[in-house]
RNA sequence: GCCCCCGUAGCUCAGUGGAUAGAGCAGCGGCCUUCUAAUCCGCUUGUCGUAGGUUCGAUUCCUACCGGGGGCACCA
């Protein structure tokens, strides 16, 4: 029995004790099945699942919790798959399932492989996720990062619930930073000082020397103004390509590198004016046009073409959603740093004057920073200064799994501390390897099955009785749950905490109960049976780790 | 002044209205002739920032305040 037709039976149950209770002239529940929801509580002795609902629907119904939920035990008991039900509390219904019912999972898992924990929540939908889009004036630094791991992470849960997704880098070649990285440059080149307002970053040297030694003639000779644009096309490109190689080897790869400059050049920026003006939100005012935005809650109306002709930042992403939507996305998922929030309310005002809707076409998803401590002192990080901790450094330290779980467990709605002194040394003190320890170790326990006469020829779920054994099935059923769950909130974070559960489980059920028989005892169906539970285990643990873009490990 | 995020164990952080608030790390003490000891077991630590409110029930929702971070351009 499935947590699903659990929910439904008692949802039923939930029907015809209400229906018996009400007054003729009283107002029905109106209860759906979504409200009748299943607990797994965190303490084994209040059963496999719980449900608060006769705490609900008591008031109502003008009865007392207890007996409600004592009707509703009666109803739930009489199912063929439930052991007992008991009624705790102030009204908590305690369900405990047959041991057989409960270990079932374990043969669903293993058939479904790598397809249990997928859903259709997203089914035919085509969603275009937009994340790290960093500026190509230097290398990708810890911000960045944390989106590339993040975003590639909710890119595969929401493709793992059936939605159809674009990963999409916005890639800003159109503006002032590309000047002054291209000034910048030419100074190293020249040997100028840097500009102040530039970019000092040693790696500016080393691409001033690349883009000499790739030209093909001699930039000596060249006037100033073109000598410019020479390192401005050539290290830009230069950046733009590592900086593609560098996600590529973080396992983080897009299918689409967007180009703002593009936007510009194929007049997607004036159609998506021509557009807005035919609407009404344009107007012009001390000689520059401006979309109305305040009509749609933004706090101040937003300059699209400044008074000197040219566009501002804002116009490019006028005709870059438009673009978005005429390619058909139904969802455009925008991933910024926090120090971006204050875009929300012109990027929401811009979709509604579209005649979209804020939140649904068009959703941001805002991400806190992430913090350098050096000896547990703030380092800030400045491409400008050329303080930058890089993909690079994070790797070099503690390869790509470690890296991009360290970034991916937490929520991005904390700040991130890194610690540099640690990250080089203390690398077993990151969860990582407790879940890929887990893996490898139902990856041994397999091979030593086989090697020892056990193999899955039997299936009895109901020897699965041991306390450990029941956490374990309780806890690997829950994995649906936290996939889709991790998809609606667009919180891949979910996906890593809830494997660290499942390795911790799946270790003490390790100690407790033995896969293989001990000595010269004989193979048992109980044995057997474990093997399926320890493959199952092994199969959500490495979907898991998958949808974080984690390895797992078959020996560590 | 306005807007967003955070404040939970010594540290880093989970916990989108439920029962006795959790994990990892750190500390102390135990288990290897037994499927991998990167595991496991035991001990120890909490005014869930503060004060109100809603609720049968609040770490969770609402309001105010305090503390930390970020943002409020004809820059991108």
């Amino acid at each position: 029995m499935t947590p699903a037709e659990l929910s439904q039976s008692l949802f039923d149950l939930v029907n015809q004790v209400s229906e018996r209770r009400r007054d003729a002239d009283a107002p029905v529940l109106g209860l759906t099945v979504a409200d009748v929801v299943l607990d797994r509580p965190r303490n084994r002795d209040h059963g496999d699942w719980a449900s608060s609902i006769a705490l609900k629907i008591a008031k109502p119904l003008g009865a007392s919790p207890r007996d409600i939920a004592a009707e509703l035990a009666a109803g739930l008991e009489a199912l063929p798959d439930v052991a007992s039900v008991e009624v705790a509390g102030p009204g908590f219904i305690n369900i405990r399932l047959e041991a057989a019912a409960a270990g079932a999972l374990a043969q669903t898992i293993v058939e479904k492989a790598d397809a249990y924990g997928t859903g259709t929540l997203y089914a035919g939908i085509k969603i275009n996720l937009e994340f790290v889009s960093a500026n190509p004036t230097g290398p990708i630094h810890m911000g960045g990062v944390r989106w590339a791991a993040v975003g590639d992470s909710l890119a595969r849960v929401l493709q793992a619930e059936g939605a159809s997704v674009t990963r999409e880098y916005y890639f800003n070649d159109h503006g002032s930073q590309i000047d002054r990285f291209a000034r910048s440059v030419l100074a190293s080149y020249l040997g100028e000082p840097t500009p102040d307002d530039g970019y000092g970053g040693a790696y500016i040297g080393d691409i001033a020397a690349t883009v000499v030694a790739q030209y093909d003639g001699d930039i000596a000779a060249l006037p100033r103004d073109e000598q410019q644009e020479v390192f401005r096309s050539i290290g830009v490109d230069l950046m733009f390509t590592e900086i593609k190689e560098k996600l590529h080897g973080f396992g983080v790869d897009f299918d689409v590198y967007f180009h703002e400059d593009s936007l510009h050049e194929s007049g997607a920026v004036t159609r998506a004016i021509d557009r807005l003006r035919e609407l009404g939100h344009i107007f012009e005012a001390d000689g520059a046009i401006w979309l109305r935005t305040t009509t749609f809650g933004d706090d101040r109306d937003r300059v699209i073409i400044r008074s000197n002709g040219e566009p501002a930042y804002i116009s490019g992403d006028l005709g870059y959603y438009l673009d978005k939507r005429e390619r058909g996305f139904d969802q455009n998922l925008i991933m910024l740093g926090a120090d971006h929030h204050g875009y929300i309310g012109r990027m929401m005002a811009m979709c509604q004057a579209f005649g979209d809707e804020p939140g649904v076409n068009l959703q941001i998803l805002i991400g806190q920073m992430v913090n350098l401590l050096k000896d547990g002192e703030p380092v800030r990080m400045s491409k400008r200064a050329g303080t930058i901790v890089t993909l690079d450094d994070l790797v070099d330290a503690v390869g790509v799994d470690a890296g991009r779980y360290s970034l991916v467990r937490s929520s991005s709605d904390s700040q991130l501390d890194i610690d540099l002194d640690l990250l080089g040394k203390h690398t077993n003190e990151n969860p990582v390897f407790y879940v890929q320890y887990a893996h490898a170790r139902t990856s041994a326990v397999a091979r030593n099955a086989a090697a020892s006469g056990v193999d899955r020829s039997a299936f009895t779920p109901e020897l699965l009785v041991h306390d450990s054994e029941s956490a374990l099935l309780g806890v690997l059923q829950e994995y649906p749950r936290i996939v889709a769950q991790a998809a609606e909130l667009r919180e891949p974070h979910r996906i890593a905490r809830y494997i660290e559960e499942v390795a911790g489980y799946y270790h003490r059920w390790y100690d407790n109960c033995r896969v293989i028989p001990l000595g010269e005892e004989p193979v048992t169906d109980l044995h057997r049976t474990r093997l399926w539970l320890n493959d199952a285990t092994g199969q959500v643990i490495r979907n898991g780790l998958g949808l974080l873009g984690v390895a797992a490990p078959e020996r560590m």
